[in-house]
DNA sequence: AAGTTCCCCTGTTAGC
DNA sequence: TGCTAACAGGGGAACT
């Protein structure tokens, strides 16, 4: 569910409320949550402090005074800071009790996401931080022509090299959408069909709709929310993606599949070539 | 080897 | 109303 703006607006959530407090117990309920083996992860993490909360791409990453967590949220993983004993249900598969008699709970409908213990890290080079790719929103310097390549090598639909995290990372379902529609680009176009001055464009408005939906809290369409109970309002600043008429042209919005992802366009905007 | 499709899960909604 | 199929902010394995 939740894209970079998303996971960002988690991440500075769980920086106001964790940096600083220390890790006394964890409960795991669902083992298929944590990579490798349960009883290690807790050994690992019990007794900790958090000291940091960073994100790469789709991944927020826990800084502890020794060794560090990995998080990714996947469909629908959400983190509740909430008193001691105050909320149970049966999607929250990991809590995290904390020195300050509140816990942190890690709530996964799907049972998607994963957590990773990691004792040391590197950014882009730990797994799995190893198979990201580049985070416009961190990395400004990198070679665009580089990135050129690596898009132009593909015959795909150019949504789905979007999607591709290892290419640049963080565009999820909503942003790709609204990204192609900004750029006046197809989403069903060969990746090979790409220009540069459609690159510029890409780049422009992934980071234009990054910011501007980190500012407005992220995107809630079914079930995204930053911290128990807050969603976000970016939704009303979407221009195709969930919507039936162009806010520009005022055509019918086409809804149809790229790679079993739901697509949405404006075809008149978005003509292909 | 690149490009699809399937699958991991559960809940909600659309369609008959 | 009630069943069933399709779908959902992701990504990796297993296909072709």
């Amino acid at each position: 569910m939740p894209e970079l703006p998303e996971v960002e607006v988690v991440r500075r959530a769980l920086e106001k409320n964790l940096v600083g407090k220390k890790i006394v117990d964890i409960n795991v309920g669902y083992t298929n949550i944590i990579d490798g083996d349960v009883s290690e992860f807790i050994n690992n993490v019990c007794g900790k402090k958090v000291v940091g909360i960073k994100r790469l791409g789709k991944f927020l990453i826990f800084n502890l005074d020794k060794g560090n967590i990995i998080s990714h949220l996947r469909m629908e993983g959400k983190y509740f800071y909430i008193k001691k004993d105050s909320i149970n249900n049966k999607h929250i598969h990991v809590i995290f009790f904390l020195d300050d008699g509140y816990m942190l709970c890690y709530q996964d409908v799907r049972k998607f996401g994963r957590m990773w213990y990691k004792e040391t890290l590197n950014l882009y080079n730990t797994a799995p931080l190893n198979k990201v790719g580049i985070d416009l929103t961190i990395t400004t310097a990198y070679s665009k022509n580089e990135l050129y390549k690596k898009i132009i090598k593909s015959k795909s639909a150019i949504k789905t090299t979007l999607l591709d995290q290892s290419i640049i990372s963080g565009l999820g379902n909503i942003y790709v959408d609204e990204v192609l529609f900004l750029s006046k680009i197809n989403p069903h176009l060969p990746s090979n069909k790409i220009t540069l001055s459609d690159l510029d464009n890409i780049l422009k408005y992934t980071l234009e709709c990054f910011r501007k939906s980190i500012e407005f809290g992220g995107t809630t369409i079914r079930s995204y929310t930053s911290e128990l109970g807050v969603i976000g309002h970016n939704q009303d600043n979407l221009y195709v993606h969930t919507k039936n008429i162009c806010r520009i042209c005022g055509t019918k919005i086409i809804k149809d599949k790229t790679n079993g992802r739901g697509t949405y366009y404006c075809p008149k905007c978005q003509k292909q070539d």
